[in-house]
Formats: C-alpha cells, sequence, structure tokens
DNA sequence: ACAACGATACCCT
DNA sequence: GGGTATCGTTGTT
C-alpha cells in the first residue's frame, strides 16, 4: 500500500519549467493527489499528452491567448482546467509564463481515497475511475472553478514524488487520442502494461 | 443571435 | 467500432 505524498515531496516549478515533452513523460509514476470532501483521493500517473507552444495545431494555445485558455500561458506549475463535451480536463502548464504549453493528465492509478472516487463518479467500478481525461477530473472533484490553480503551492491539490519507489516501468509513445490535427506527432506517453490507460495500449511502431 | 465543433464518455452492436 | 448526449467556446451573420 503506497502512502500519501507529503507535501515536501511535491514537485516545484522547476520540474515544470522544461520541455513539455520531457515533463509529459516523467510525469508519469507521479502521485496525483487531491482534497475533497475533507478526504485525499488520487492516485498514480500512468497516461500523459503534451500540448505543445510552437506549432503543435491541436493545441489550446494554437491561436493564441484568450479569456479561457488564460492559465496555459501563466507560469510553469500552474494547473489549466478547461471545459470539452460537458465535462473537465486538466493540465500542468510547462515551461514558463507566456509560451502556452502544458500536459493533459489523461490516467491515473487509483491509490487513495477510491470510495470516495467511487462516490464521485457514481460507480464502484474501479476501472472506470479514473481512465480517462475527464473520468479523473469527476473523481477528483476538479472542475472550472480549480482553474488556474498553482500545483506547486496549493493546499488542496499536489503532484508529488512517491514515498517509496516503484518499479520501474517501460514507456510507450503513441500519437494522441480524440485529435484530428498533428495525428502523427508521437505525444501521448503511458505506462505498458497497465489496465488504467485509456485508449490504444499499443506501442505505434 | 446562432451554428458548428470539440484534448469525452457512454451505450449499444 | 459507431452513434450521440451535452454545453462552453468560438467564429460567423
Amino acid at each position: 500500500m503506497n502512502k500519501l505524498p507529503l507535501q515536501k515531496d511535491r514537485l516545484t516549478r522547476e520540474f515544470y519549467a522544461r520541455p513539455t515533452e520531457i515533463v509529459a513523460r516523467e510525469l508519469l509514476g507521479k502521485c496525483l493527489v487531491r482534497r475533497t470532501n475533507r478526504q485525499w483521493v488520487g492516485g498514480i500517473i500512468v497516461e500523459t499528452e503534451a500540448y505543445l507552444a510552437d506549432g503543435d495545431p491541436a493545441s489550446h494555445s494554437a491561436r493564441g491567448k484568450t479569456r479561457s485558455n488564460a492559465s496555459m500561458f501563466m507560469d510553469a506549475g500552474t494547473l489549466y482546467v478547461y471545459p470539452i463535451h460537458a465535462k473537465y480536463c486538466m493540465n500542468a502548464v510547462t515551461e514558463g509564463p507566456g509560451r502556452g504549453s502544458a500536459v493533459l493528465i489523461r490516467a491515473i492509478q487509483p491509490q487513495w481515497g477510491i470510495q470516495q472516487m467511487q462516490s464521485n463518479r457514481q460507480t464502484q467500478d474501479l476501472k472506470r475511475l479514473t481512465r480517462g481525461p475527464a473520468m479523473l477530473c469527476q473523481a477528483l472533484a476538479v472542475d472550472r472553478g480549480d482553474d488556474g490553480i498553482n500545483l506547486t503551492t496549493d493546499r488542496n491539490i499536489l503532484i508529488a514524488q512517491p514515498r517509496s519507489p516503484s518499479p520501474a516501468t517501460d514507456v510507450y509513445a503513441t500519437p494522441r487520442i480524440g485529435i484530428s490535427k498533428a495525428i502523427d506527432e508521437r505525444l501521448r506517453f503511458f505506462y505498458r502494461g497497465n489496465s488504467f490507460v485509456s485508449g490504444p495500449k499499443r506501442d505505434h511502431r
């Protein structure tokens, strides 16, 4: 049983202030936890996607800064939450202020507060709790009100190093899911063989 | 004011 | 694998 991450193990701004593909890959295996209804809920990140600042037509930042994507242009370590299809998805902003790059967190492996997440999601099925970006946000009770939060300082949500070393796991890189542009770029990263990953689980070669 | 469109998920076959 | 509910955002009248 993994222990809840400590505040001191929280990822710092420096972690996020690096090239987005690197951050996306290295976020795998980190703990994402959130305090909701006076409990900590969350798990281990197993699937991410990079959305780049430059030359990425699939990125929300591609047509510049607007009211709705403004937090994507804030400092590294900012939480960017956007609405889609009457649901929400969450990203960690990367690189630095004014860049417009972020990592979409697509799936976690449930670890903490599973009962609360089951309640938030209205399902008992562990596999359908956090497998996909909108499922994940619902399980963690993250919505547009959390947009713009600073992940490196916020009291109620954080991403941290795991307290016990996790076993080495192969990372696969494939095209991103659900987009129609830049479908050749391999900017989706996930843990090989992990059943909490959404979408295709084969390597794209 | 209105229409089109998603970085989705669910419910089928 | 395909159809669609659902709603905020954006672009077009």
